[in-house]
DNA sequence: AAAAACAACAACCGCGGTCTG
DNA sequence: ACAGACCGCGGTTGTTGTTTT
């Protein structure tokens, strides 16, 4: 029944391997091949267990593996896979040659991943964050929305109704987005991408629902040629009265966002750049989802936006958050 | 120059599937 | 059919080197 009782492996060395150890171990697998993993370590004369001959072996040893920087391609790769395969290194590793699945894993935790996390995009799901850091533009947009309210009122004028303040909100919030978008995918592919996805909004909206000065500051010219300057803007099929959107131009866009309300008074509010917004949401309540079902939905023959890893890798981009 | 913080990576641990007697 | 060893995989930890304070 069953096999003998596994060897006693007390007393058996761990921790980093020496160069002498090193030297057995190839010298026994070069000649005999490594056979049994469990029989290796006493055939080749280490006082290892098979276990960790094996990993010494598969992840440093052998003579095929690549050692030095993952290159851009390889970088690419990677992304792509793990977007498809998740964590499955080992399957990765497949699809790059001389690379080990656990020199993919590192890579993946001390750069990739972190690279990911700070563009806004979660590293497992490979979709924008939905988490509480992610939505922290929205939230401060709304706080200073709310600052904004308590200001008109001790200045003795006429509160901006409520549901037009919400309007403005999650207009200032798209506007983050956005220029988030552009900052962070500065090939006219992406803009390109993400303007046919608001032209395709628009459409079904009379009367435009997006600034054409946020376009303009966003890469998004074709359109904004399209809108006419003050013209009455809505937000998913609301008019927003008495708010226009506009960008300063002596203020770097990618350093503040700014919504004026009213003509009379200009109250600025600013958000944060590092609270990088997501550049689609899949929430029901985040008007980008509105985004991705047009983009799926509507058209026929839909078009590809860049993957992330796309936009990941571009050279810019990388600069910028390095 | 020393200490602390951070980054990179090698190696170990534990689990689950497969194999073997 | 079953118990238990083997193997491979993914997660985690420990160590070492580098950078910052």
């Amino acid at each position: 029944m069953g096999r003998p009782p596994c060897c006693v492996e007390k007393g058996l060395k761990k921790g980093p391997w020496t160069p002498e150890e090193d030297h057995k171990l190839m010298n026994y697998i070069q000649k005999n091949g490594h056979g049994s993993w469990r029989a290796l370590p006493e055939l080749a004369g280490l006082n290892r267990c098979g276990k960790s001959c094996r990993l010494r072996w598969t992840n440093y040893l052998r003579p095929d593996i690549k050692r030095g920087k993952f290159s851009k391609d390889e970088e690419q790769t990677i992304l792509q896979l793990h977007s498809i395969l998740g964590n499955k290194w080992s399957a990765i590793a497949k699809n790059l040659p001389g690379r080990t699945d656990n020199e993919i894993k590192n890579f993946w935790n001390t750069h990739l991943r972190k690279k990911l996390i700070q563009m806004g995009i979660d590293p497992m799901t490979h979709r924008p964050r939905t988490d509480f850091f992610a939505a922290l533009p929205q939230l401060i947009a709304l706080a200073n929305l709310h600052q904004l309210i308590e200001q008109q009122q001790w200045d003795g004028q006429t509160t901006m109704p409520q549901t037009e303040a919400v309007q403005a909100a999650n207009h200032q919030y798209m506007q983050a987005m956005l220029q988030s978008a552009a900052s962070i995918a500065p090939n006219p592919t992406t803009v390109s991408s993400l303007t046919t996805d608001l032209e395709q909004i628009s459409l079904l909206n009379p009367q435009h629902m997006l600034s054409p000065t946020l376009l303009e500051s966003t890469g998004g010219e074709d359109i904004a040629r399209q809108v006419p300057h003050n013209q009455p803007i809505t937000f998913f099929d609301q008019p927003v009265s008495n708010i226009n959107l506009s960008s300063d131009n002596n203020v770097s866009s990618s350093e503040q966002c700014l919504v004026e309300g009213g003509s009379s008074s200009r109250k600025s509010m600013l958000l944060s750049e590092n609270s990088l917004p997501p550049l689609t949401d899949m929430s029901a309540s985040n008007p980008c989802n509105a985004i991705s079902t047009l983009k799926c939905g509507a058209s026929s023959t839909p078009t590809l936006s860049p993957s992330w890893s796309e936009i990941l890798l571009d050279e810019e981009l990388m600069r910028e958050f390095e």
